[in-house]
DNA sequence: CTCTTATTCAAACAGTCGTTTGATTCAAAC
DNA sequence: GTTTGAATCAAACGACTGTTTGAATAAGAG
């Protein structure tokens, strides 16, 4: 049975270019062409351009938010009848992906769901059903380990932090690229394994920042001389 | 001259669509239609499709920007010798793009924006180029207030700082729609206005962090059982 | 009035899109 | 060897895309 081949194949070359060049302007002739197989194997193998998008995110989005629960459950269990500490919770839900974006098999389709998360809203139930459980989980998680904060705030700011994660993901750090120079490890070291850490620390410090009073109305009109 | 009224209206529906339905999905026909105009009108006015966008952008990016440095500039000569506090680098940076997306006649484009900054990469240059001065003078405030932080860090944080404010923009606040019991002024106070608080404190807290430490390079594997 | 310029209009252009079809290949089952 | 079913193939389908064309319209200038 070579299907399986050509099935994964399909999937990996159309998650990259999917990645690379956006949904809607990929075409299913590029993506045929260029893992050598003939344009109607996309509708035999799955169906429909849709049929191809839904398998991509089927394969790797389970996995990923099965690492972040398995995780959270792990730091839950492990500090007993007291919440886990902030800082595990932010690195429960945010080194999965970014274990992932470092992944030569994964890299692509993190980028792709960096840029769905932002895209026509018709895609954004493809992930937000897959994600509902996990955003309650963690969500219920913080809540505990904040027990000051207002749940409204609560839910503002892991938006933020999932914001400033599908930031990362969209467009992966070192702009200006590590020079080759370096040697592997100590490349690794810097521009891959660094971010997980400005990562945790900033975002935890906003976790834990107190509740915000409400602003003075000024700041919302001009509030500067021009 | 009623090629004004075209011109604008043209505008205005495009911002429109583009917002709801992404740029590619949205074809010249459908705008023009909904925009009760020739369909060469687009071609008449601005060259192309691509010379729309352009025009979409130019018309409300800049203003954006230039809000931001006012905005910037007015903190700066006010805190004299000493770099004004983090709270108020936020502020002048969230704020404009806050004030816009509850703006009636701007907040179709502050949702396009979000859009476009995790879309195809030739639309980011768009954004980009209009944005690089405004990123340097903001990053720089940030380092001599934060002056103990890393270069390589700081720009970290920023970046967390736009894609939280991006994820904002994308999908704006109350997911669950406030009840039309509340009076207008009490809707707006809790729908509109807190979010600039909890982004304030929020990302302040995380700009204030203490610098991160290197991560045990157990976090990166499983590191938790299985 | 005539001429000119700016704008709008219907119609068509060439190209690409996702999808479908019907024949063809090929290996295992009987 | 025959049959069966999965898998691949070239070719075409209708619909839609951005763009172009050339005529029609309107209005102000001389």
């Amino acid at each position: 049975m070579e299907t399986t081949d050509t099935k994964t194949h399909l999937l990996d070359v159309a998650e990259r270019l999917f990645a690379e060049q956006g949904i809607d302007a990929t075409s299913l002739r590029r993506i045929t062409s260029q893992a050598d197989v003939n344009l109607a194997a996309v509708h035999y193998h799955f169906g429909s351009k849709e049929g191809l998008i839904q398998a991509i995110f089927a394969r790797r989005l389970d996995p990923l938010n099965a690492d972040r629960l398995r995780r959270l459950n792990a730091s839950e269990t492990a500090a007993g009848d007291t919440p886990p500490p902030v800082e595990e919770l932010v690195e429960a839900f945010i080194a999965p992906a970014l274990k992932r974006l470092r992944k030569r098999e994964s890299k692509h389709f993190m980028k792709l769901m960096g840029r769905i998360y932002s895209g026509p809203s018709e895609m954004h139930e493809v992930i937000h059903v897959r994600f509902l459980e996990v955003g309650r989980r963690f969500i219920a998680a913080f809540g505990r380990a904040l027990p000051h904060l207002p749940h409204e705030e609560l839910v503002s700011r892991f938006k933020f932090l999932v914001g400033a994660m599908v930031m990362v993901l969209v467009d992966p750090f070192p702009r200006e690229n590590a020079p080759p120079t370096l040697d592997e490890t100590h490349y690794d070291l810097i521009t891959k394994e660094t971010p997980l850490n400005h990562f945790v620390t900033f975002l935890s410090a906003g976790m834990r920042a107190p509740c915000s009073v409400p602003a003075s109305p000024k700041t919302w009109d001009e509030g500067v001389p021009s």
